[in-house]
DNA sequence: ATAACATTTGAACAAACATTAAAATGAAAG
DNA sequence: CTTTCATTTTAATGTTTGTTCAAATGTTAT
């Protein structure tokens, strides 16, 4: 592949509709939504979102490696704990316009 | 419930988390997405989006309806043909970041 | 080294989902 | 009113997905 999607000129290749999928995939679960709210004021560990979200240390890794994979978070190591942080500002963008959509 | 998801003041309710989710699932589908980009450069009926995308009509309108039920997309009669379109700028500002976010 | 702690991984299972095909609406035109 | 055309709906199917549990990995401190 690697033409347009369309007949005019929106420059959206076949390609990029799947990665823009799987990128909107990690928005479309409350808890994955929950877990980049949480790290929108500051960085946290695995083990603090575990606790603060009320779910499994496993549940939370399984998810954050989604969230690694797409490159919406970064971590670093402080100690035993893996600090979990947001890689860049489109999460706070995506999520607003989301927000200003559904509080309409 | 109804009390903020963390305690920070990042202004986030529980319910909302849920209609974020269901929201951001539209975005997380390869078809939707293409039918949402056929959208944006003008309206088209259901079998233009049908032909245009080589899907059935049926499955194009099991998209559009929940496209509709979101308020992504409203829709008017013209002849025997619906005519879909974007409901409003919401579409075109969230893929944005997200074409951005995928080219990096 | 070994023990304790934090996180990750793998397998398994139930729930959610997109597509299809066929039947059913519903509006428009004759 | 009847036929035709466009779209919607229903039911069924195969796939994907989030969670759990148990085991494994890797790090720190004794």
């Amino acid at each position: 592949m690697n033409h347009p999607l369309t007949s005019d000129p929106s420059l959206l290749l076949e390609e990029e509709v799947y990665l823009l999928a799987d990128l909107f995939h990690l928005f479309a679960d409350p808890t994955r939504l929950k877990i980049l709210f949480s790290l929108l004021p500051k960085e946290r560990s695995v083990g603090e979102l575990a606790t603060l979200l009320q779910m499994t240390p496993s549940a939370v890794s399984h998810q954050l490696k989604l969230l690694k994979g797409e490159k919406l978070v970064r971590y670093r190591r402080s100690g035993k704990s893996l600090i979990y942080g947001l890689a860049d500002e489109h999460v706070r963008l995506i999520t607003n316009v989301g927000l200003e959509h559904i509080r309409e």
